[in-house]
DNA sequence: GCCAACGTTGGC
DNA sequence: GCCAACGTTGGC
C-alpha cells in the first residue's frame, strides 16, 4: 500500500466538506507531476494525509482513502467551467483525478509542529519551495503524522 | 533548445 | 501583502 499527502485549501474544500459528501473525485489537479501519480501510482486503499493549506496555521486535518485508480479529470472537457483544457479530450484525456472516502479527522497536526519533529526529516512537504499537490509519503513518516494527530493505525477503519 | 517573462502556489 | 520557488509559455 502507498501513503499519499493531498493539499487542500480549507476555503475551497475543507476536510470536513469531505466527511459531509462522503466522497468527492479530485478535481482540477493540472500539474503533471501531480497528474502522473494519481494515473499511475495511486492504488485503490492507499492512504492520505489530507492537508489544509493557505490558512493559519497550515496542517493536516485528516485521513482519507482512496477509492480507485487514476481516470480521467472530466473536468478538462467542460468549456464552462474553470478547469476547462482546451487540449484534453475523451479521447485523448490529459488529466487525471482519483476518488476519495474520509476515514477520520485528527487533531490538527501544524506545519510547525510537523518541522520541528526530527522523525519527519526528509518528508517532502518540508522541503522548500514544495509546492505540489499531490506528494508520496513514506510509511514511517504517515505512521509518525499520526501520532502526533494522538491516534493510529488501528483506528483507521 | 534556450531563456526571459509571466503566472501560480503557499508560507510567512 | 510580500516574495521565493517553480512551472509554463512563447519568441527567437
Amino acid at each position: 500500500m502507498n501513503h499519499w499527502l493531498m493539499k487542500s485549501e480549507p476555503d475551497v474544500y475543507p476536510f470536513r466538506q469531505l466527511v459531509e459528501d462522503g466522497q468527492t473525485h479530485w478535481d482540477g489537479v493540472r500539474n503533471y507531476q501531480a497528474r502522473n501519480m494519481m494515473r499511475d501510482a495511486m492504488k485503490q486503499g492507499d492512504l492520505v494525509l489530507f492537508y489544509h493549506s493557505n490558512t493559519k496555521p497550515p496542517h493536516v486535518a485528516g485521513v482519507a482513502r482512496v477509492l480507485n485508480e487514476g481516470y480521467p479529470d472530466f473536468t478538462s472537457w467542460d468549456s464552462n467551467g474553470k478547469y476547462f483544457d482546451e487540449k484534453s479530450t475523451p479521447e485523448n484525456p490529459r488529466w487525471f483525478m482519483v476518488d476519495l472516502e474520509p476515514l477520520i479527522e485528527l487533531e490538527p497536526v501544524s506545519l510547525h509542529d510537523m518541522k520541528e519533529n526530527p522523525s519527519l526529516e526528509g518528508m517532502p512537504l518540508l522541503q522548500r519551495g514544495q509546492r505540489l499537490s499531490v506528494q508520496a509519503v513514506s510509511a514511517e513518516h504517515f505512521d509518525e503524522v499520526l501520532n502526533m494527530a494522538g491516534t493510529g493505525r488501528a483506528s483507521l477503519k
